[in-house]
DNA sequence: CTAATATGCAACCCGGCGGTTGCTTAAGAT
DNA sequence: ATCTTAAGCAACCGCCGGGTTGCATATTAG
């Protein structure tokens, strides 16, 4: 699974937008949601709704079931798994530096 | 400086750039680089590289510090930091559905 | 002083993104 | 069989983002 790297940046980039952060927190809840119930109350159109929602399926947050005549979408925790252990990585090399520094500054 | 809430997107903007996510990469290490430091080995144009550093500023995620002819930039933890808690509370919601889930199928 | 280095500024190009409208097709409801 | 609701498809639009080139300016080196 070593070829999977380098691959976290569509996942930011999915995450970059107020809209689509708001469609995260209504899907992260468990519940499915079909695309006309989640383009209830926003101001934006079904197909804007849509497209977002394709953006998110792209980066694999989100999977879409059919049933009958609509389509759920579903939340996928893996990619935010990911990016999390990134920003971890992220948070670690600053707090070595930081302690580098500190003793560094004390000797 | 407390009006700063509901900003988390622009963040995750700015990290949704491959280009970006390696200059981050680089300068959470602690150490400043200038420009052309960070431009050396990119086959990307000085500029191109000036642009991107300013998208990370922009967010908050870097600042600039002028020494003499280069200006220098440095690491800034903190928009990166509210974006991990936010994660973590949608993990947490993931996580309470999951739980809720299961108990309703238990019983 | 002059040359070289580091950056800033501005214009420009192109492609993709966010959003809309219009029409079509598929499934339920009556 | 018909009406209605859910969704897909496609075209179109304005705009911003990533990238480049060209030139100007400031600071350091010789």
């Amino acid at each position: 699974m070593a070829a999977k790297r380098q691959t976290r940046a569509p996942v930011f980039a999915a995450l970059g937008d107020e809209t689509r952060l708001s469609l995260v927190a209504k899907l992260c809840g468990g519940r499915p949601y079909s695309i006309s119930q989640l383009t209830q109350g926003s101001k934006l159109t079904r197909q804007a709704i849509t497209k977002h929602l394709r953006v998110l399926e792209s980066a694999g947050i989100v999977h879409s079931v059919r049933r009958g005549r609509e389509s759920r979408f579903e939340f996928d925790p893996q990619p935010i798994e990911g990016i999390k252990q990134y920003l971890d990585s992220v948070s670690e090399q600053w707090d070595q530096a930081l302690s580098r520094l500190k003793s560094f500054v004390e000797e």
